[in-house]
DNA sequence: CTTCGTTATTCATAATTAAGAATAACGAAG
DNA sequence: CTTCGTTATTCTTAATTATGAATAACGAAG
């Protein structure tokens, strides 16, 4: 029988950085994916309960940071204005969730090596 | 050739859970690392321009979700108290560090794979 | 039984972050 | 040319964290 000890758990938090900082987090992907929901900023900020100022600089950082926007917004026209996710952005996302299910898989193994 | 496109690096930090909430991460380590060290908690927060207060707290709760604890600390006496680190202390460093090494190769290799 | 430097603890204040209020700009549609 | 709901922006205020000050307790050593 394994000795009897705490129940270890292996946890932890990932990103992608690029040359000046950090990139692309959860939070930024969850906004991404309420946006390209809800096409709006302002939407999707409510639902995550986050101010819209947050949101805006978080696209804002994001799209300053990559070459070409992952997110295009516009102003005045009806609905008031919107906002949409563009490819880069679709892939951003994608390439971000492969990488957090190779870093799950990773603690989960690890999580079973700390209680052996 | 591969295509022209941001340099992206895979980032992110680990702890150690146990089932009442964060156990171990990288400051508590440096922590007790610094306090095996120097044998002060006050000497150890010091040198980690810490506040003595946050190092003590930081401590305490590490004591408590252990079973056993990773520092013991006793006041009075020659030099005015002390602290050092149990053996169940040791192990946890070096499990932690084993987890770090293990995480460093995965970011590494995952950095490979976003740049690919 | 005084000195010493630390542990242990509390409380007020400083510093940092987050949120909220307020407002201009916008363009489609009626 | 007015209405609409949003984007974009600034500034003030609230909330949260961290730090510093202050002090009691401690026990070995002289």
């Amino acid at each position: 029988m394994t000795k009897k000890k705490l129940l270890l758990k292996a946890n932890g938090r990932i990103w992608i950085d690029v040359q000046d900082g950090a990139f692309l987090g959860y939070g930024r992907i969850d906004l991404l994916e309420k946006i390209k929901e809800l096409g709006s900023i302002r939407q999707a900020a409510l639902e995550m309960k986050m101010s819209y100022q947050q949101a805006w600089q978080l696209i804002d950082e994001m799209n300053n940071k990559s070459k070409e926007p992952l997110v295009i917004s516009s102003r005045g026209g009806k609905g008031g204005g919107k906002a949409i996710i563009t490819d880069v952005g679709e892939k951003a996302i994608l390439q971000f969730k492969e990488f957090n299910k190779a870093f799950q898989i990773f603690l989960t193994s690890y999580t079973k090596n700390l209680n052996s």
